[in-house]
DNA sequence: TATAATTGAATTGCATGCAATCAATAGATA
DNA sequence: TATCTATTGATTGCATGCAATTCAATTATA
Protein backbone atom coordinates (compact mmCIF):
# COMPACT_ATOMS: atom_id res chain seq x y z
CA UNK A 1 0.00 0.00 0.00
CA UNK A 2 1.20 3.68 -1.09
CA UNK A 3 1.37 5.37 2.07
CA UNK A 4 2.02 8.54 0.42
CA UNK A 5 -1.50 8.42 -1.63
CA UNK A 6 -3.95 11.37 -0.52
CA UNK A 7 -6.56 9.11 -0.43
CA UNK A 8 -4.72 6.79 1.85
CA UNK A 9 -4.49 9.65 4.58
CA UNK A 10 -6.12 9.84 7.80
CA UNK A 11 -5.24 13.95 8.28
CA UNK A 12 -6.46 14.61 4.54
CA UNK A 13 -10.08 13.62 5.04
CA UNK A 14 -10.23 15.22 8.70
CA UNK A 15 -8.69 18.56 7.63
CA UNK A 16 -11.23 18.54 4.76
CA UNK A 17 -14.10 17.80 7.10
CA UNK A 18 -12.97 20.54 9.67
CA UNK A 19 -12.95 23.00 6.74
CA UNK A 20 -16.43 22.51 5.23
CA UNK A 21 -18.13 22.31 8.06
CA UNK A 22 -17.09 25.70 9.26
CA UNK A 23 -17.84 26.70 5.74
CA UNK A 24 -21.18 25.27 6.76
CA UNK A 25 -21.63 27.85 9.74
CA UNK A 26 -20.77 30.86 7.82
CA UNK A 27 -24.16 32.02 6.57
CA UNK A 28 -25.38 31.17 9.95
CA UNK A 29 -22.91 33.02 11.66
CA UNK A 30 -22.66 35.79 9.05
CA UNK A 31 -26.01 36.73 10.49
CA UNK A 32 -25.09 37.54 13.79
CA UNK A 33 -21.68 39.27 12.72
CA UNK A 34 -19.52 36.31 14.13
CA UNK A 35 -16.71 34.36 12.67
CA UNK A 36 -16.33 30.52 13.63
CA UNK A 37 -13.23 31.41 15.80
CA UNK A 38 -15.52 34.17 17.26
CA UNK A 39 -18.30 32.10 17.46
CA UNK A 40 -16.53 28.90 19.71
CA UNK A 41 -14.57 31.86 21.42
CA UNK A 42 -18.49 33.48 22.54
CA UNK A 43 -19.28 29.66 23.54
CA UNK A 44 -16.46 29.76 26.35
CA UNK A 45 -18.04 33.06 27.47
CA UNK A 46 -21.26 32.36 27.72
CA UNK A 47 -20.12 29.56 29.65
CA UNK A 48 -17.48 31.26 32.16
CA UNK A 49 -18.56 35.29 32.06
CA UNK A 50 -14.78 36.28 32.68
CA UNK A 51 -11.36 34.54 31.80
CA UNK A 52 -7.82 35.37 31.20
CA UNK A 53 -6.51 35.44 27.23
CA UNK A 54 -4.01 32.71 28.59
CA UNK A 55 -6.59 30.47 30.04
CA UNK A 56 -8.88 31.06 26.74
CA UNK A 57 -6.26 29.74 24.44
CA UNK A 58 -5.83 26.66 26.14
CA UNK A 59 -9.83 25.38 26.06
CA UNK A 60 -9.64 26.84 22.43
CA UNK A 61 -6.02 25.43 21.50
CA UNK A 62 -5.60 28.94 20.35
CA UNK A 63 -2.41 30.88 21.08
CA UNK A 64 -2.68 34.89 21.66
CA UNK A 65 -1.39 35.44 18.31
CA UNK A 66 -4.62 34.68 17.54
CA UNK A 67 -6.51 35.44 20.25
CA UNK A 68 -5.60 39.30 20.82
CA UNK A 69 -6.66 40.61 17.72
CA UNK A 70 -9.48 38.33 17.56
CA UNK A 71 -10.67 39.46 20.97
CA UNK A 72 -10.44 43.43 19.80
CA UNK A 73 -12.84 42.71 17.41
CA UNK A 74 -15.03 40.91 19.70
CA UNK A 75 -14.37 44.13 22.05
CA UNK A 76 -15.35 46.74 19.15
CA UNK A 77 -18.56 44.28 18.48
CA UNK A 78 -19.53 45.62 22.24
CA UNK A 79 -19.88 41.57 23.01
CA UNK A 80 -16.55 41.60 25.70
CA UNK A 81 -14.53 43.82 27.75
CA UNK A 82 -11.06 43.79 27.70
CA UNK A 83 -9.45 45.00 31.04
CA UNK A 84 -6.03 44.68 32.85
CA UNK A 85 -6.34 42.61 35.97
CA UNK A 86 -5.10 45.72 38.90
CA UNK A 87 -3.80 43.44 40.86
CA UNK A 88 -1.53 41.37 37.73
CA UNK A 89 -1.47 43.98 34.94
CA UNK A 90 0.11 40.84 32.90
CA UNK A 91 -2.97 39.62 32.99
CA UNK A 92 -5.87 40.76 30.43
CA UNK A 93 -9.65 39.83 31.65
CA UNK A 94 -11.88 39.13 29.04
CA UNK A 95 -15.94 39.82 30.48
CA UNK A 96 -18.91 39.05 28.51
CA UNK A 97 -20.84 42.54 28.25
CA UNK A 98 -25.04 42.52 28.12
CA UNK A 99 -24.69 42.43 24.74
CA UNK A 100 -22.44 39.33 24.25
CA UNK A 101 -25.07 37.53 26.96
CA UNK A 102 -28.25 38.27 24.79
CA UNK A 103 -26.30 37.44 21.87
CA UNK A 104 -26.32 33.55 22.79
CA UNK A 105 -30.23 33.56 22.11
CA UNK A 106 -29.83 34.84 18.49
CA UNK A 107 -27.53 31.67 17.94
CA UNK A 108 -29.56 29.31 19.54
CA UNK A 109 -30.55 27.46 16.31
CA UNK A 110 -27.32 27.23 14.96
CA UNK A 111 -25.96 24.04 15.92
CA UNK A 112 -29.28 22.07 14.90
CA UNK A 113 -28.86 23.76 11.41
CA UNK A 114 -25.14 22.90 10.76
CA UNK A 115 -26.02 19.32 12.50
CA UNK A 116 -28.86 18.76 9.87
CA UNK A 117 -26.30 19.38 7.06
CA UNK A 118 -23.90 16.62 8.31
CA UNK A 119 -26.89 14.10 8.65
CA UNK A 120 -25.24 11.68 10.98
CA UNK A 121 -26.56 8.90 13.21
CA UNK A 122 -26.37 9.75 16.83
CA UNK A 123 -24.29 6.50 17.43
CA UNK A 124 -21.50 8.25 14.43
CA UNK A 125 -21.73 11.18 16.13
CA UNK A 126 -20.83 9.90 19.76
CA UNK A 127 -18.16 7.52 18.09
CA UNK A 128 -16.71 10.33 16.21
CA UNK A 129 -16.92 12.63 19.15
CA UNK A 130 -15.08 10.01 21.27
CA UNK A 131 -12.20 8.92 19.01
CA UNK A 132 -11.70 12.95 18.14
CA UNK A 133 -11.05 13.37 22.12
CA UNK A 134 -9.02 10.38 22.10
CA UNK A 135 -6.58 11.74 19.13
CA UNK A 136 -6.22 14.64 21.27
CA UNK A 137 -5.71 12.78 24.22
CA UNK A 138 -2.64 10.91 22.60
CA UNK A 139 -1.48 13.96 20.87
CA UNK A 140 -0.98 15.81 24.15
CA UNK A 141 0.54 13.02 26.20
CA UNK A 142 3.30 12.61 23.30
CA UNK A 143 4.66 16.07 23.75
CA UNK B 1 -28.60 19.93 26.93
CA UNK B 2 -26.99 23.22 26.35
CA UNK B 3 -26.45 23.02 22.66
CA UNK B 4 -24.24 26.23 22.74
CA UNK B 5 -21.52 24.60 25.68
CA UNK B 6 -18.34 23.83 23.66
CA UNK B 7 -18.10 20.55 24.87
CA UNK B 8 -21.36 19.49 23.48
CA UNK B 9 -19.73 20.35 19.68
CA UNK B 10 -18.47 17.76 17.21
CA UNK B 11 -17.23 20.78 15.41
CA UNK B 12 -14.92 22.02 17.60
CA UNK B 13 -13.11 18.72 18.75
CA UNK B 14 -12.88 18.17 14.54
CA UNK B 15 -11.83 21.52 13.85
CA UNK B 16 -8.91 21.24 16.59
CA UNK B 17 -7.72 17.92 15.67
CA UNK B 18 -7.33 18.79 12.14
CA UNK B 19 -5.08 21.59 13.23
CA UNK B 20 -3.17 19.55 15.78
CA UNK B 21 -2.55 16.53 13.44
CA UNK B 22 -1.09 19.53 10.80
CA UNK B 23 1.34 20.91 13.58
CA UNK B 24 2.32 17.33 14.27
CA UNK B 25 3.68 16.91 10.62
CA UNK B 26 5.60 20.40 10.79
CA UNK B 27 8.69 19.32 11.94
CA UNK B 28 8.46 16.45 9.34
CA UNK B 29 7.53 18.44 6.56
CA UNK B 30 10.16 21.10 7.48
CA UNK B 31 13.52 18.55 6.81
CA UNK B 32 11.91 18.34 3.26
CA UNK B 33 10.73 22.25 2.69
CA UNK B 34 6.80 21.84 2.55
CA UNK B 35 3.92 23.39 4.67
CA UNK B 36 0.85 20.48 4.56
CA UNK B 37 -1.03 22.15 2.13
CA UNK B 38 2.42 21.96 -0.16
CA UNK B 39 2.67 18.10 0.94
CA UNK B 40 -0.92 17.36 0.24
CA UNK B 41 -0.76 19.12 -3.17
CA UNK B 42 2.71 17.13 -3.92
CA UNK B 43 0.67 13.26 -2.79
CA UNK B 44 -1.82 14.29 -6.23
CA UNK B 45 1.17 15.31 -7.86
CA UNK B 46 2.85 12.38 -7.42
CA UNK B 47 -0.33 10.12 -8.38
CA UNK B 48 -0.69 11.80 -11.23
CA UNK B 49 2.05 13.68 -12.63
CA UNK B 50 0.21 16.48 -14.51
CA UNK B 51 -3.05 18.23 -14.07
CA UNK B 52 -5.22 21.69 -14.50
CA UNK B 53 -5.49 23.99 -11.23
CA UNK B 54 -9.56 23.05 -11.57
CA UNK B 55 -8.92 19.13 -10.83
CA UNK B 56 -6.35 19.54 -8.86
CA UNK B 57 -8.29 22.35 -6.70
CA UNK B 58 -11.58 19.54 -6.72
CA UNK B 59 -9.57 16.66 -5.38
CA UNK B 60 -8.00 19.20 -2.36
CA UNK B 61 -11.10 21.13 -1.18
CA UNK B 62 -9.26 24.26 -2.24
CA UNK B 63 -9.69 27.07 -4.90
CA UNK B 64 -7.15 29.25 -7.09
CA UNK B 65 -6.91 31.84 -4.39
CA UNK B 66 -4.93 29.21 -1.97
CA UNK B 67 -3.54 27.27 -5.24
CA UNK B 68 -2.20 30.13 -7.19
CA UNK B 69 0.26 31.06 -4.98
CA UNK B 70 1.06 27.71 -3.54
CA UNK B 71 2.00 26.35 -6.99
CA UNK B 72 3.93 29.28 -7.73
CA UNK B 73 6.28 28.64 -4.17
CA UNK B 74 6.36 24.81 -5.36
CA UNK B 75 7.17 25.91 -9.16
CA UNK B 76 9.96 28.39 -7.18
CA UNK B 77 11.29 25.14 -5.06
CA UNK B 78 11.70 23.13 -8.48
CA UNK B 79 9.44 20.71 -7.64
CA UNK B 80 6.49 21.42 -10.30
CA UNK B 81 6.38 23.05 -13.19
CA UNK B 82 3.43 25.32 -14.37
CA UNK B 83 2.31 26.25 -18.13
CA UNK B 84 -0.62 26.85 -20.31
CA UNK B 85 -2.14 24.37 -22.18
CA UNK B 86 -1.48 25.03 -25.79
CA UNK B 87 -5.02 23.96 -27.01
CA UNK B 88 -6.88 25.67 -24.81
CA UNK B 89 -4.77 28.99 -23.04
CA UNK B 90 -7.59 29.48 -20.17
CA UNK B 91 -6.07 26.27 -18.53
CA UNK B 92 -2.70 26.10 -16.30
CA UNK B 93 -1.06 22.68 -16.46
CA UNK B 94 1.21 21.94 -13.40
CA UNK B 95 3.48 19.09 -14.01
CA UNK B 96 5.41 17.62 -12.00
CA UNK B 97 9.64 17.31 -12.30
CA UNK B 98 12.13 15.08 -11.54
CA UNK B 99 13.37 16.95 -8.38
CA UNK B 100 9.23 16.61 -7.14
CA UNK B 101 9.34 13.07 -8.19
CA UNK B 102 12.17 12.49 -6.17
CA UNK B 103 11.15 14.30 -3.24
CA UNK B 104 8.96 11.58 -2.56
CA UNK B 105 11.57 8.96 -1.27
CA UNK B 106 12.50 11.88 1.32
CA UNK B 107 8.85 11.96 2.26
CA UNK B 108 8.20 8.13 2.93
CA UNK B 109 8.63 7.81 6.53
CA UNK B 110 6.28 10.33 7.52
CA UNK B 111 3.16 9.01 7.50
CA UNK B 112 4.12 6.58 10.18
CA UNK B 113 5.94 9.15 12.40
CA UNK B 114 2.68 10.79 12.50
CA UNK B 115 0.72 8.08 13.04
CA UNK B 116 2.52 7.19 16.04
CA UNK B 117 1.72 10.19 17.63
CA UNK B 118 -1.87 9.87 16.63
CA UNK B 119 -1.97 6.04 17.90
CA UNK B 120 -5.16 4.88 16.94
CA UNK B 121 -6.10 1.22 16.75
CA UNK B 122 -6.50 0.64 13.09
CA UNK B 123 -10.31 -0.48 13.46
CA UNK B 124 -10.66 3.34 14.85
CA UNK B 125 -8.76 4.82 12.21
CA UNK B 126 -11.25 2.81 9.63
CA UNK B 127 -14.15 3.60 11.79
CA UNK B 128 -12.80 7.72 11.83
CA UNK B 129 -11.89 7.07 7.69
CA UNK B 130 -15.58 6.06 7.21
CA UNK B 131 -17.22 8.65 9.05
CA UNK B 132 -15.31 11.53 7.68
CA UNK B 133 -15.89 10.35 4.04
CA UNK B 134 -19.11 9.78 5.25
CA UNK B 135 -19.64 13.17 6.47
CA UNK B 136 -17.89 15.09 3.39
CA UNK B 137 -20.49 12.72 1.11
CA UNK B 138 -23.68 14.10 3.02
CA UNK B 139 -22.25 17.91 3.18
CA UNK B 140 -22.02 17.86 -0.97
CA UNK B 141 -25.38 16.20 -1.11
CA UNK B 142 -26.86 19.03 0.82
CA UNK B 143 -25.87 21.82 -1.15
C1' DT C 1 -19.28 37.39 -37.99
C1' DA C 2 -20.28 39.89 -33.83
C1' DT C 3 -21.94 39.50 -29.34
C1' DA C 4 -23.00 37.14 -25.16
C1' DA C 5 -22.18 33.60 -21.98
C1' DT C 6 -19.07 30.50 -19.92
C1' DT C 7 -14.83 28.84 -18.11
C1' DG C 8 -10.38 28.85 -15.66
C1' DA C 9 -6.88 31.53 -13.25
C1' DA C 10 -5.32 35.31 -10.97
C1' DT C 11 -6.03 39.02 -7.81
C1' DT C 12 -7.77 41.31 -3.71
C1' DG C 13 -9.17 41.75 0.93
C1' DC C 14 -10.20 39.85 5.21
C1' DA C 15 -9.65 36.42 9.01
C1' DT C 16 -7.20 33.21 10.81
C1' DG C 17 -3.13 30.11 12.75
C1' DC C 18 1.15 29.90 14.70
C1' DA C 19 6.23 30.29 15.64
C1' DA C 20 9.32 33.50 17.26
C1' DT C 21 10.29 37.53 19.62
C1' DC C 22 9.50 41.47 22.62
C1' DA C 23 7.96 44.03 26.70
C1' DA C 24 6.07 44.45 31.14
C1' DT C 25 5.39 42.63 35.53
C1' DA C 26 5.52 39.52 39.43
C1' DG C 27 7.91 36.44 42.27
C1' DA C 28 12.04 34.31 44.01
C1' DT C 29 16.49 34.71 45.70
C1' DA C 30 20.96 36.33 47.00
C1' DT D 1 16.88 45.82 48.27
C1' DA D 2 18.74 44.54 43.78
C1' DT D 3 18.81 41.12 40.45
C1' DC D 4 17.43 37.17 38.05
C1' DT D 5 13.80 34.28 36.25
C1' DA D 6 9.29 33.02 34.92
C1' DT D 7 4.87 34.40 33.31
C1' DT D 8 1.59 36.73 30.35
C1' DG D 9 0.14 39.37 26.44
C1' DA D 10 1.21 41.81 22.36
C1' DT D 11 3.52 42.07 18.07
C1' DT D 12 5.53 40.46 13.78
C1' DG D 13 6.00 37.74 9.76
C1' DC D 14 4.70 34.04 7.00
C1' DA D 15 1.30 30.69 5.07
C1' DT D 16 -2.94 29.64 4.39
C1' DG D 17 -8.31 29.72 3.27
C1' DC D 18 -11.89 31.65 0.91
C1' DA D 19 -15.43 34.88 -1.02
C1' DA D 20 -15.78 38.16 -4.44
C1' DT D 21 -14.06 40.32 -8.33
C1' DT D 22 -11.46 40.78 -12.44
C1' DC D 23 -9.31 39.23 -16.61
C1' DA D 24 -8.39 36.48 -20.60
C1' DA D 25 -9.61 32.80 -23.56
C1' DT D 26 -13.03 30.05 -25.53
C1' DT D 27 -17.53 28.59 -26.90
C1' DA D 28 -22.29 29.23 -28.09
C1' DT D 29 -25.57 31.78 -30.46
C1' DA D 30 -28.20 35.25 -32.92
Amino acid sequence: MDKLLLENQLCFPLYVASKEIVRLYTPYLDKVDLTYTQYITMMVMWEVKEINVKELGKRLFLDSGTLTPLLKKLEAKGFVERNRLSTDERNLIVKITKEGVSLKDKCKDIPTCVAGCVNLKSEEMKNLYNTLYKILGNIKEGK
